[in-house]
DNA sequence: GATGAATGAGCATTCATTCAT
DNA sequence: AATGAATGAATGCTCATTCAT
């Protein structure tokens, strides 16, 4: 193993896992195989993370794993699908109903968001940018933001002053400073976070009509 | 090595000796492993790099890797340390000499950087939110950017408007889109790269005082 | 692994796959690892035996021999306490039926075994002056030999003269002339190995009342 | 490397040796290499003990090693014969002045060298085990002592009733006692030490008449 | 006599993946 | 549907030894 404070924290040899309910119905199961998959690649991330340690941690044998992907990479993906569908159901649920006070709590539930997912979207980018599926799957999240934008802008909702290119500034400004607020890098800096959030809410205030 | 004591007399068992290659400074040395480093970080990343190859891509045999650095991560600092230089070196040659197209230029370098980078930097992030002492070098990084824009804020070469706050926004905002750009995303998202490339500028433009 | 995260897909490469070798109970795998282990080590040492190689030469691959042990220190100390065992049961069923010939077995059958496991036994000692758990499993053994010998007092089968100080002297004397035997010191030192074995049964005859 | 508590407690790769005077003679250099080696092989064992590191600690390169010895196995033997004469200069000079103190002085300075001596012993044996030089080297020592004990007999200073059997015998004796001892092996089995090499003592002084 | 850069075979350990049951 | 024993290629790192200077 690597020498020092490395990023490599293997867990030890012992058992992993406590029992769980076998005999599910194929969605069941695959769905445990993702959650347990999830948690581990926000704590370890994708290299950090293997398929036998995931299976067991979802209450299954190792040879279960294959059953319901054809790899790893199957897992990251479906890892993927199900953080897109929770930011998108949140974001969703925060524009069905708009408000003075939904800039901010979109803000809010952004970054949120990005700090319970901030493991595993350390790895994501550097697999999207070396996996042709996971690009794919990727971009595809990225034009359904888009097309939504898009969409609010017609409802007039989103002001008319803009256009795709400056929402495209606008998602990878608030992803980025998500990010960074996950990561801790922004009060590390000595900066206040709520300051910075502050700046993002006005953005997206003036975006939002 | 453990105590026990075997006389494992390392077996010539190649009669064939290749010829000696280079010989120099271990300064020269140490340069081409880490530019050998750089170039197979940004092809394979950090994982998908390994330390033997490394070395004989710089020409050397794997040995060698280990009587310059402690490890794989220590190399991958000295990286991370020549292309904050890199990047460093052109920003300060575009700001030593302002012009009215000192923003279209500075946006132009940094997509330049960060495109041919990328492969580095994909690794980049999945690395420092695992690894302390990269995660340490990446802050200060930040921190001297953050400190030249305060010293051209006094310099009243940036605009009195704006705080930490908002130039570690601008920070990360065309960070984000130069990696994006890097990676293809806007292009292939089918927005005109060079329409986001021009917001880029104007702020960086309103920045500039 | 490190996060970075690259895809690597373990390339087949090898078309061909050999017939797939024998199947047990994890039982029966581990016992044929040490079995294996303890027969290297005694032909080449513990550094002159690699976990490869162990595994091989039991059947398996080398991926297999850490799912049974989590290094090969671990390996050591089975087979140190498959060493003990043997010896163990070798002694306790001479014991058991008491005559005059015990002496001049019990000799006999410690110089077989140690004969036996002198490979083993070189490198027992090193490894034990270094590892602390290694030096934990001796010390257990030892103490065992002396609260066996302090019973066989109370049971009234071992001289009263004797204690706890002089038990010990016994065993090491016993012991180091057994190593000093397998190892063919005695005879190449031109003294006649019978004659030495016999001063140790008298020194056995005198503490076995 | 190894996972826990290892037999392998690698120095750091930081620079290690303070400097020392250069230039000395073939003789002197020889000698600040052996002297080197015993300490290293007394702290980390043979196999834990690197020649570069030996030269480095000599204050010399790494390459000079070699112009003094033909391989590692050669500076162990060389360290041997250091340590035979040390132990042999100071029995001699306690058997050159008779008293009835002198087998209390001897199982005394015994156990002190072997004490000091315990990491290099540890090696020795399972070295001697395989390497035939090594062997010879140790079987040479030991003869020395055995014709010394017969000299002494035919002076009359050993008892008459002793052979060379009982001589070899109480060599070994003497050995694995002063070896448990450095070793604390005793009193960790909670005897006392002084008891024991009491028992010694006595041992020493039957045989000198 | 001395240097120290360089070599390269070797080894412990990991983990995605397979398949007989 | 599920198991889990087994595979084996891969990789970080070490160290005795060489040799041009």
């Amino acid at each position: 193993m690597s020498p020092n404070a490395s990023p490599r924290a293997r867990s030890p040899r012992t058992a992993y896992r406590a029992p769980r309910p076998k005999r599910g119905t194929p969605e069941e199961t695959r769905d445990r195989l993702v959650a347990a998959a999830a948690e581990l690649f926000n704590q370890n991330g994708y290299d950090g993370t293997d398929t036998n340690r995931i299976a067991r941690e979802a209450g299954y044998s190792p040879g279960l794993f294959y059953k319901h992907f054809a790899d790893k990479r199957a897992i990251f993906i479906a890892v993927y699908d199900a953080w897109v569908a929770e930011e998108w159901r949140a974001v969703e649920t925060l524009l069905a109903q708009p408000s003075v006070d939904t800039p901010r709590e979109l803000v809010a539930t952004i970054v949120t968001l990005h700090r319970r997912w901030r493991g595993f979207r350390r790895s994501l980018r550097s697999l999207a940018g070396r996996d042709p599926t996971i690009k794919r799957a990727h971009l595809k999240g990225r034009k359904r933001q888009l097309a939504t934008m898009a969409r609010l802008r017609e409802e007039g909702r989103i002001s008319h002053a803009g256009d795709p290119a400056h929402d495209l500034l606008l998602l990878y400004t608030l992803e980025r400073i998500a990010d960074a607020h996950a990561e801790r890098e922004i009060d590390t800096l000595g900066i206040d976070p709520t300051a910075l959030l502050a700046v993002l809410e006005d953005l997206v205030r003036d975006a939002l009509t």
